[in-house]
DNA sequence: GAACTTTGTGTATAATGTACACAAAGTATG
DNA sequence: CATACTTTGTGTACATTATACACAAAGTTC
């Protein structure tokens, strides 16, 4: 009477060359072999659950520290036992710190966001929801910090932006915007790269995660 | 070792005397016996999660067709086992429409919201996270009709928004706000009642619940 | 029909968001 | 070492949105 199967899932954002990417592992166990899907692991019940997510996050990435937020739960995942389900999170990592797991089974790649199609167990409607909360987010939020270095340029942060929100912005609107916020602040570093005017460094006032 | 305790928790919301009020029952039965907390049950898997919080939120009030949305869920709510986690959903009801269920034992009873104190079971947690959700929701989306009447008038409107933020707001700005979110509209009656101008009654444009 | 109560509406002002162009600070090149 | 080149940094005019605020309209009661 008692098999309950309950899991841990993660979305793990990235970008990378300008888009945001997700990270999916190749599965090597049935259902489903073979196949891409998001990494996830049962829940024993021997720590609590979002200890579960970030150690798996971790095992998959080596990143720890970073903002990771529970979007919701999900029952009947796996059609064939009623009584699973799932917990889905989503993470946010900044992939050039991160150090992806080599293994021959359960292989992490990244994806591009807008080219993930098809995946089992509801994944795609745990990423579509995943992509509405953090473009959400980050109007109003400090989730980016954990995408970016700890110091970034400007131009750096309106990118991170623009990948995740697709859009276009005017340099000189999202400076004002961004300082407005006082999400971010002036460290009073500079960075000479190439032929042009150095650009001042930044870094986000709080780390903490913002719920709500 | 499969010892999972998997539970629904609702935070059932209505208005009464233009105060926000929550649903609690008196539990009959160890832990906490005799002891005010927010509605729930085990999930034992034979349904899908929603639908047992919906289950339960008909049991206790009546209410069918009503807004209700899941918040997240907790681990180790029930310090006694680790294994313990709970699904936390919350609900709003027109509390003219409702009828409380009435019986010796776990009997239901509405409290007002800001008077609720120390609770077990963490409830005081996902009561904090439901008043913010609410807010949050009202002010873009459509979940107010589920506190009101089908037809109702833009006074009925106003004050049950007051009721949930707390705050008070011009009554001609208020119209215009509301008629410009698009979600609401005239339905040509009219109610009259008391000595002045009748109220023209208005009605949600679509009560289909919006996730984001 | 005069007094009373609540509904319904418009306008002026403040705040915010958007569009847009030129100066500043560095490197590379002849 | 002066000129061209590239990216950063900034201000202002305009449109849109939010806020403050007062009087007429449509009923009932006496």
């Amino acid at each position: 009477m008692n098999n309950y199967e309950i899991a841990t899932v993660i979305v793990i954002f990235g970008i990378i060359d300008r888009q945001l990417n997700i990270l999916l592992v190749k599965r090597s166990a049935e259902p489903q072999n073979d196949q891409w899907a998001l990494p996830g692991g049962l829940w024993l019940g021997d720590k609590k659950l979002q200890e579960t997510a970030t150690d798996k996050l971790f095992l998959e990435t080596g990143a720890k520290d970073v903002y990771l937020e529970q979007l919701f739960t999900l029952s009947a995942l796996n059609d064939d036992n009623p009584k699973s389900m799932a917990v889905c999170y989503f993470a946010l990592v900044n992939e050039k710190k991160v150090q992806l797991r080599e293994e021959d089974t359960w292989q992490p790649k990244w994806f591009k966001a807008k080219e993930i199609s098809d995946l089992a167990f509801q994944n795609n409607l745990v990423i579509d929801r995943a992509l509405q909360r953090i473009e959400s987010k980050l109007q109003y939020s400090n989730i980016a910090y954990s995408l970016l270095p700890s110091e970034f340029t400007m131009r750096e942060l309106q990118e991170t932006y623009e990948a995740i929100t697709g859009n276009n912005y005017d340099r000189r609107n999202f400076r004002k915007r961004m300082l407005g916020n006082n999400l971010i602040q002036e460290t009073g570093n500079l960075r000479k790269t190439g032929a042009h005017r150095p650009s001042s460094l930044y870094e986000f006032i709080s780390k903490e995660p913002t719920i709500y």
